[in-house]
DNA sequence: AAAATAAAAGATAAAAAACTCTTTTATTAA
DNA sequence: TTAATAAAAGAGTTTTTTATCTTTTATTTT
């Protein structure tokens, strides 16, 4: 597994919002939830760590609820899965060798970086914007039943 | 991170193992838990496991220990973490989205396909015995001090 | 056969991750 | 200005993963 569930559920919360969510539009936890099929508690807690970072816009009271601006929709995959897991995913040793390096690299390691680096570029790539525009037109899916 | 600790641990024992022993040479527990780093009754659980499997060769007793033939030195790392942690890493949704597929992707599946073929890949044509011929050749490392 | 050695097996404990529940604070609308 | 709404904050629980400890079984050497 590349990614916590929390990050899972960081990850698709915020295309659930960016998609579905305006400056005007905002989204209720419990939307949230349901649209990405989610502990609603429990992305509770993952949202307000991400509004708390910046990477989701959110309002309180009557009408309240999550949105993301202009800015936020240039965030990556990539800025999620820092925040959420940290960077081990992207600098860790596979083999969890702590000394592990270019000059003493451990038996996987120079086979393992070129696959590491399309990894890091993969996810440094894929905005959130770009993405929910893709489930916007149905090419993909976030929620399946 | 790709794999969990107890399959860190199990690949770096039988690559540890494939180095160290012989037919007629084997390694005791002890020895493998200081040769890899790791705590001595956890991977004492795993080489049980590995050897159940028929992974690695056990031999109780005096002058006992662990070893692997030739066939196990064809063992992958792909065999292992099939054996350890399943197949998630090689086949389950990237978002952690049970109904994920070619037909109805997520929105992460269409780029994150090639990377995960590549993974697979690599782990497929890495060979426990190839690999510790590199430890052997002070190319690659397994324990850094 | 007895003592020693080393893995197998089983049971337990500690730490981390995933998930839930309750209370508080901010905002809005009646 | 009170009631309602919705997120923030905090505390607690459950499950899974990681790690440890103890007893048993198999093998070998004396």
């Amino acid at each position: 597994m590349l990614f916590s569930k929390t990050c899972e559920y960081a990850i698709r919360a915020c295309i659930y919002i960016a998609q579905q969510s305006g400056e005007d539009k905002k989204v209720a936890i419990k939307d949230i939830a349901k649209g990405i099929d989610s502990p609603e508690h429990f992305i509770a807690k993952i949202l307000q760590n991400l509004s708390k970072k910046g990477f989701i816009n959110s309002v309180k009271g009557p009408n309240g609820g999550f949105y993301m601006d202009k800015k936020n929709l240039k965030t990556t995959i990539s800025d999620i899965v820092l925040l959420v897991d940290g960077d081990s995913l992207f600098t860790k040793c596979v083999l969890g060798l702590k000394q592990c390096s270019e000059s003493k690299p451990c038996p996987l390691h120079n086979q393992y970086k070129h696959t590491r680096k399309e990894i890091i570029e993969l996810f440094r790539c894929s905005k959130i914007g770009q993405i929910s525009d893709q489930v916007e037109l149905n090419e993909t899916f976030l929620k399946l039943k």
